[in-house]
DNA sequence: TCTGGGGTCCTAGGACCC
DNA sequence: TCTGGGGTCCTAGGACCC
């Protein structure tokens, strides 16, 4: 017999903010936000700065004279440690579920179906209290027969000061109430271009959303907005999707520190963002076939030239080597660069990957592709245990003037032995 | 002065073929 | 004036997510 699906979201709580405090309790009621890269934008904010208006993904010098007037404390993000907390909270979760999708680096679904329902809040509650206890995260949990409803559920639990961080939307009566209580802009795969749509055409919470005619919907949204619709009736069209899928592809780029203006910089630049793209390849256990490189002005600056050209390559034979991924990107680079414009970014992207035991060889290729190989797996294990760039390659640059600002990031606390916290007894 | 980064999927429209 | 029709494949752009 197959049972009834039964989900449950667990989401962190401002999640970069949380990670900071846990290493700063001192922190637990001030007001915090963490930067985007680049000290750009601000991605997380604590519920104090949450009340003062401030809004997600803003620049954050529109917000720094508050910010500082309100002695708000200010992070850059800190990518490793946000990482490692992630996947401690993810072990924690696969206590309490035998299928666990970790959806992002701060939510997870759990697969509950056969669980007894009548209990299954207490069940959250437990969850909740023991991540909680063994990581210093909080988080919201919604549990509901569809992964759309879950996602609701997690919406009220986290606006509820009564809910205790738990919310079950499986009784008809409070799954129409919550779905009442929910904007439209807040259901799962409704963004910020069908949103306002949806309002302008009389539909405002997710429970006119649920009641809409499909064939409508079917006009208006595509297929995704029928599978939504249905899903918020609790037809559950979203299965768990535990295996993770291999990568179609990989991308790495930043915004330079300052403005770079000379091809010797922007090489430099693009051999580093490649360099680290190829470590995910070879951790993906993939090879690469095509790449393309781009770079672009400011284009928030209007009184600036503006330039954002891109380069596609093709290899000659699919690889992960970095040696030869940066020579062919240096390469597309030369083509495209031109003096008299300040860049603001560059990066690279990996498209089409294949899998590395499915390599194409080249009768012409005299590359001897097995060596080069252990020589990048020897760079890797060093660079890992090591950190990064312990191993690298030239062009890459060794003082990286042009490199991101990070000026407010935390140590990392839990990966690197140097950076341990203290603590004075 | 100062505006992130990394993904996936869907669709409309063009190119091309018969 | 009148200018086929239908299928497939590819791609760019748009939408969404975190």
């Amino acid at each position: 017999m197959v049972s009834v699906p039964l989900f449950a979201l667990v989401d962190c709580n401002n999640f970069y903010v949380s990670c900071e405090r846990v290493f700063a309790p001192k922190l637990r009621d001030e007001p915090v936000v963490v930067l985007s890269n680049n000290d750009g934008c601000i991605v997380a904010r604590s519920n104090e700065v949450k009340a003062l208006g401030v809004k997600m993904g803003s620049p954050y010098f529109q917000y720094r004279s508050l910010i500082e007037h309100r002695g708000v404390q200010v992070f850059s993000s800190n990518y490793t440690l946000y990482g490692d907390m992630s996947r401690r909270v993810m072990s924690v979760l696969a206590y309490f579920s035998p299928e666990v999708e970790v959806y992002s680096i701060d939510e997870a679904f759990l697969n509950l179906a056969g669980f007894a329902t009548n209990t299954i809040t207490d069940y959250g509650k437990k969850i909740r209290a023991t991540v909680k206890q063994w990581t210093g995260i909080p988080v919201s949990i919604g549990i509901a027969n569809t992964k759309t409803l879950a996602k609701v559920g997690a919406y009220i639990a986290k606006h509820s000061s009564k809910a205790g961080g738990v919310v079950t939307l499986l009784h008809p009566r409070y799954r129409e109430r919550a779905l009442a209580m929910t904007p439209v802009a807040e259901v799962w795969g409704i963004g910020r271009r069908l949103a306002p749509r949806m309002m302008g055409l009389g539909i405002q919470t997710a429970l006119q959303l649920s009641r809409a005619n499909e064939r409508w919907i079917r006009k208006q949204m595509g297929v995704n907005g029928v599978r939504i619709v249905q899903e918020l009736r609790g037809i559950s069209c979203f299965p768990m999707q535990v295996a993770r899928a291999p990568k179609k592809s990989i991308t790495c780029s930043r915004s330079f520190g300052r403005p770079v203006t000379t091809l010797t910089e922007m090489q430099e630049a693009v051999a580093a963002y490649v360099s680290r793209a190829a470590e995910e390849l070879r951790e993906e256990r993939a090879v690469v076939k095509e790449l393309l490189v781009f770079m672009m002005t400011n284009r928030f600056n209007e009184k600036e030239l503006q330039y954002h050209p891109h380069m596609t390559v093709t290899l000659p034979v699919a690889t992960s080597n970095t040696g030869e991924l940066i020579h062919q990107a240096l390469q597309a680079v030369e083509k495209i660069f031109k003096t008299g414009y300040k860049y603001k970014k560059a990066g690279v992207i990996f498209t089409e990957l294949l899998p590395e035991n499915q390599t194409q060889m080249d009768m012409f290729d005299t590359t001897n592709r097995s060596r080069l190989g252990k020589l990048m797996a020897v760079v890797d294990r060093i660079n890992t245990r090591f950190g990064s760039r312990s191993l690298q390659f030239a062009a890459q640059g060794i003082t990286q003037p042009w490199h991101m600002k990070c000026d407010m990031r935390s140590p990392c606390y839990t990966t690197d032995w140097n950076q341990l916290l203290t603590v004075q007894a």
